[in-house]
RNA sequence: GGCCCCAUCGUCUAGCGGUUAGGACACCGGCCUCUCACGUCGGUAACACGGGUUCAAUUCCCGUUGGGGUCGCCA
């Protein structure tokens, strides 16, 4: 049978890195089998879930190329994807679970709880509540609201098989009887989780290891429904720098920022496949190998912590090679970024055509964009530290005599015109270090450029020629 | 504190009883060079500790220490 797997957000916010990676896993396992991959929103906490949230979680998934074979948008057999439009489901479920005394109406109150829990610490700061079963055997039913709650065992363990934590025991003790619907008739996160899981016949459940603990009282659950359990497959955290947990105050952590930063969503997608999963040696993926190559054996234990430029030196790599991102695509991603630097209705040919001479410099197509800011802007801007250093009185006629070798060069390509250059070069015993640097300024405004021969050819013959001319100029102004 | 999990260079990791402990990022040198990059050559750098098991432990077992997760009518 086919694997069945799903990837389960809470639409409270931006779309988290660490979430994208297990997310990726799901993605990768029910690609590489030909499986499904269901995503769903998990909205019962209407405290913090939006629509907006919605929106970015779905755009962020479609930007990165996870598309889902069920969900929102694209529908399916076991809809809707969303639970707050799958209150009656629960219900229905809950009920089955009181009538068959394996779970009972708890009448306590939210304040009567919390007063004991308050009164628990209050002796013992790091004692554990547990709810002291009030309620079960209670054979009155007033007419007040009541949470669902599930009767769980008080002795045994717990055993399953985690996919790659390997077998995991915990001792039933540890259990208490949970909430399963809240008084307005809203699951618990667990008992949501479980009643979709099965509703939508997902057969293995991969989430973050921070939801190790909810898997007893899941399999629990799944018992008392007359269920087998899915498989299960926790994944290590992804912790910032120091330790901590992952979070904005350490740099960028949602999927939006590096998309605006200008990374490639393969390279994002590998920098998380490589973060706790390892393939030999191998560091560079396209999403194809990832898919091919993804397994659960090779899924890491320990938690690891987020490397910026380990993730920036990926994306430096698929932006480099054109297997990863060919030249289309890299047009298609460049663009917005030129656009917002007001570089807007350019030719797609001729964007394609600059991109080689910055290739293997640009680490994102934010950095792209800029390094290609001179080629396709009409009135240059020049850096005034470079102007003041290399736009001097002494370059002045170097400068205009390089104006009149580019107009007479003939064929128009970067090594024509380096020909050309070097003869003039040795015509006026002059060396290409003296001639560089001050032409790179006029050409480009800057110090740091691709290569000399690449930019003029890339400017065009009167282009290059106005430029070099108005930086000699600008040597007398 | 209870329950659960983890432990190889600074970081991501390879390793599945016998290796000069490998790769990548980062860092430091050399080369290349019109700048910046790229490329290339080389270097610094790790098996947390203590017991076992074994002819032999980074690898298997136990403990210690350290780190993490979780203890809600959040997910």
């Amino acid at each position: 049978m086919k694997p069945r797997l799903r990837f389960a957000p809470s639409p409270t916010g931006y779309l988290h890195i660490g979430g994208v990676r297990t997310a990726l896993y799901n993605w990768l396992w029910a690609r590489k089998t030909g499986g499904a991959f269901v995503l769903r929103i998990e909205d019962t906490d209407q405290e913090r879930s939006t629509p907006e949230s919605v929106r970015v979680i779905l755009d962020s998934m479609k930007w990165l190329g996870l598309l889902w074979d069920e969900g929102p948008e694209v529908g399916g057999a076991n809809g809707p994807y969303t639970q707050m439009e799958r209150l009656a489901i629960y219900a229905e479920f809950a009920r089955k679970l009181v009538d068959e005394r394996r779970a009972y109406r708890c009448y306590c109150t939210k304040e009567e709880l919390e007063q004991q829990r308050a009164a628990l610490k209050a002796r013992d700061p790091k004692a554990t509540f547990k709810y002291p079963g009030t309620c079960r055997n209670r054979t009155t039913h007033p007419d007040q609201p009541f949470v669902v709650r599930f009767i769980a065992p008080e002795s045994g363990q717990l055993t399953y098989t985690d996919k790659v934590f390997g077998e995991i025991t915990t001792p039933n003790s540890a259990q208490q009887d949970f909430v399963l619907l809240r008084s307005d008739g809203v699951p618990l996160y667990n008992f949501g989780a479980v009643v979709d899981d099965i509703a939508m016949g997902i057969t293995l459940v991969s989430r973050g290891r921070d939801h190790m603990v909810n898997t007893p009282p899941q399999i629990l659950l799944y018992e008392a429904l007359g269920r087998r359990p899915p498989e299960f497959a926790h994944l290590p955290m992804m912790l910032a720098p120091n330790g901590e947990k992952l979070s904005k105050r350490h740099g960028a952590v949602s999927v939006g920022e590096y998309r605006d930063q200008g990374y490639a969503p393969a390279a994002v997608l590998n920098y998380l496949a490589r973060f706790g999963w390892s393939h030999g040696d191998q560091e560079v993926f396209s999403i194809d190998e990832l898919v091919g190559a993804f397994d659960w054996e090779h899924c890491n234990r320990s938690d690891g912590k987020f490397d910026a430029k380990k993730f920036l030196a990926i994306d430096h790599e698929h932006l480099k090679t054109e297997r990863l991102v060919p030249t289309a695509e890299y047009v298609r991603c460049l663009l917005p970024f030129l656009e917002k630097r007001g570089l807007s209705g350019l030719d797609a040919a001729r964007v394609a055509a600059a991109i080689p001479m910055i290739r293997e410099r640009a680490t994102t197509f934010v950095d792209a964009a800029d390094r290609l800011d001179f080629v396709f802007r009409d009135v240059l801007v020049v850096d005034p530290a470079a102007a003041a250093k290399f736009l001097v009185p002494a370059n002045a006629d170097r400068l205009v005599e390089l104006a009149k070798v580019v107009e007479g060069v003939e064929a128009w390509d970067a090594p024509a015109i380096e020909a050309a250059v070097e003869a003039w070069l040795q015509r006026a015993g002059l060396s290409i270090k003296e001639v560089a640097q001050p032409a790179r300024v006029a050409l480009t405004g800057r110090t740091a450029s691709p290569g000399l021969f690449d930019v003029i050819a890339a400017l065009g013959r009167e282009r290059a020629a106005a430029r070099l001319r108005a930086g000699a100029g600008a040597v007398v102004a």
